[in-house]
DNA sequence: TCCTAGATTGGAATTATTCTTGATATTGGA
DNA sequence: TCCAATATCAAGAATAATTCCAATCTAGGA
């Protein structure tokens, strides 16, 4: 399952993703990770989304971000055992964790470099999902 | 902070790592971490170190696995947002997620990769972590 | 319009983990 | 050796993120 938006700019709101009802609360979760791409947590999500729709439950929160995991609009990003965060970047990448500021920011792969290339893969390994996580700090610049 | 063992065969238990005062309780888990290496939860470990120490409580078994991990004996690993795994062995390595069987195997950098040939690190960063998640399946062989 | 499937809500429940407290054990120094 | 300071242990309470549940609500199709 693995519906792609073709336009993913801030404005562009999935008003067509297959089998995906937009309520309002998908859409206001939806464009409030694309308005704001720092990495919120669910609590973080839900005091945003209050602005517009200030009833809206937590646990609706949880239900339009699982939603939106599960058609592929966002996603889902674990650092140790913290609360999760979501990410608006679909495309494959890794997250440097800044343990000074707490900062997050999106890795992306090297054009042209596969796994196999760095990592022994099991024989007849079929990877469906890689989650690359580095933690450190910034060099005073 | 990282104390290294020389010899970590299932047979050398650390009894002179610097800092670290080796109890029965601390003795017992890390010993059953060597001889099982199948990244046990903390509640699996806790059942297995029943079997000899009968009267020892989770919470035990949890100081002693943050004990051991602060000392850099064993590293602690999550996957999505279970429970957290213990794992004995030390060394850089990712992991590998069967889906079908549920087995976690350690994967290997190939030697002499680094980080910055394949990831776009931000200029100036300094990891000091990295963790590698892949999930997915073994084809029939 | 009416019906139905799916969505939302608030609160209760769950669960891994941490915290607290008192008891116990160990260490280093007098 | 004995004492005091410190570390560890155990049991259960507390915490916090997340999920579950039951009761409405809503949108879209017949």
């Amino acid at each position: 399952m693995n519906h792609r938006l073709h336009d993913r700019s801030a404005n562009s709101l999935p008003e067509a993703c297959p089998g995906l009802r937009m309520t309002p609360q998908r859409q206001e979760v939806y464009r409030v990770l694309m308005g704001r791409r720092d990495h919120p947590t669910a609590n973080e999500v839900h005091s945003r989304v209050k602005k517009r729709l200030p009833n809206i439950s937590l646990a609706t929160v949880y239900n339009c971000l699982e939603t939106l995991v599960d058609h592929g609009l966002i996603r889902q990003v674990n650092f140790e055992r913290e609360s999760s965060r979501y990410c608006s970047n679909v495309n494959e990448h890794g997250h440097f964790h800044d343990a000074a500021s707490g900062a997050i920011h999106d890795i992306d792969f090297k054009p042209g470099v596969n796994l196999a290339d760095f990592l022994d893969l099991p024989p007849g390994a079929v990877i469906e999902d890689i989650e690359i996580t580095l933690r450190g700090k910034l060099a005073a610049s």
